[in-house]
DNA sequence: TAGGTGACGCGGT
DNA sequence: CACCGCGCCACCT
């Protein structure tokens, strides 16, 4: 298993206007408890390909405010732009735009994975 | 090979 | 709400 492509192939997915946090991407990957992985990949740029790698936001909305971006308010710009509000202290609204990612999307997923070996 | 590090998560105070 | 500590695990010295 590729965790860096699942990584990559879910961030994908996540919809226009909606975020994703760490951990959820890191279940959707199949390992729920590398969460800090997920960063690792976004921010060395791994898996080969591009991600959308704005609509990433820590567990409590944060945004990671590393800085990965060409200047430090490059995630709140694209964000803005999809419609998704960001406050002032760089947080979003989770209830409002996170993305809620149901049973049938897991197993999509896992379906991928395995059409891709990944 | 052993330790340090970090775009994280979660429970406690 | 703020802050802290600990668990976690692939990478990188």
């Amino acid at each position: 298993m590729n965790f860096y492509q699942r990584v990559a192939l879910v961030c994908s997915r996540i919809p226009r206007g909606c975020v994703a946090t760490y951990g959820q991407v890191a279940l959707l990957c199949g390992k729920p408890k590398n969460s800090r992985q997920v960063g690792y990949a976004l921010g060395r740029k791994l898996s080969g390909w591009e991600i959308p790698a704005h609509r990433m936001v820590n567990h409590q909305g944060y945004l990671s405010g590393a800085a990965a971006f060409e200047r430090p308010d490059t995630q709140k710009k694209l964000l803005r732009s999809e419609g998704v509000l960001v406050s002032r202290e760089n947080r979003v609204d989770l209830g409002k735009y996170g993305w809620k990612h149901t049973f049938l999307d897991a197993l999509a997923f896992e379906k991928l994975f395995e059409e891709r070996g990944i």
